[in-house]
DNA sequence: GGGTTGTATTGACATCCTTCGATGCAAGCT
DNA sequence: AGCTTGCATCGAAGGATGTCAATACAACCC
């Protein structure tokens, strides 16, 4: 049950300054699909909600159950939009008995938190004397 | 011709510990709604590597007679990404003669870093010990 | 003014997404 | 075994989204 996410954005592979960035440099077509899925996953305001109440938990994990009745949307909607997150990747589940219980994976918001940041000490340019300068 | 962003997450009234943060406590609908303009922004590998191209641009602006040739796509079809960007905030752009020039609001992409970053020590509870002890 | 180039808008169409009711499956209980 | 509860899956329906060709608009040049 817990096999099925998005392998997406998986090279960790001991470099320190992870993740292309996409603020550093042009994605390529197939790590801009890759990383759309997951925005995709989190463009949606019930997904969002959803996300974060299994996130912000105190045990860590949620029991659909408690998700379920927060929103005016039938069950099977509910039960949709958590398996669009956990294919994202941003939240996995495991069954216990007569419930289910997600939780967050932080390794994929930590990630995506790193590739919306901006190198430390990035020009900013200071938009107040637009000249001329630029292009073709 | 740059007024007409979401004024999402506008406000930034001095608190330190800024953007309830998605992670920490559950979004109310309103915000819900909001983020999720902007995520959605983010949902389409397009409109990510129109992001990317501006955002890593050297001089901090891109001309879109720079953009619309990188891409496969017909003219009206990259000006359309491109205003969907700028209605959720994360660029914005100035016609100086005959062109138009695009560029980063790195406040917003600095917005959406905070909110899926979690505070510093969370528990991040191990689980390899899963026993029962949550809900309903 | 008239023509040319760069960009935005319009309208149409195909596809994808969100939502639902109905149904299926898993697990516990009697 | 049968019943009940919790959750997932399966179509179907309506709305939203991505794309295009055609057109409009803006600025330059002759």
């Amino acid at each position: 049950m817990s096999n099925q996410e998005l392998v997406v954005l998986g090279q960790d592979d001991g470099d320190p300054a992870c993740c292309p960035g996409l603020l550093t440099a042009p994605l390529d077509e197939g790590q801009a699909v890759e990383l759309a899925k997951v925005f995709k996953a989190l463009g949606d305001p019930v997904r969002l909600r959803l996300l974060s109440m299994i996130a912000s938990r105190a045990g860590g994990e949620v029991c659909v159950c408690d998700l379920t009745p927060a929103f005016d949307l039938s069950q099977p909607t509910i039960s949709h939009h958590l398996k669009l997150l956990r294919q994202a990747g941003l939240i996995d589940c495991e069954r216990r008995g007569t419930w289910v219980y997600y939780w967050l994976v932080p390794e994929m918001t930590d990630r995506l938190a790193g590739i919306l940041t901006r190198p430390a000490g990035d020009p900013l340019p200071d938009r107040t004397a637009t000249s001329a300068g630029a292009a073709s």
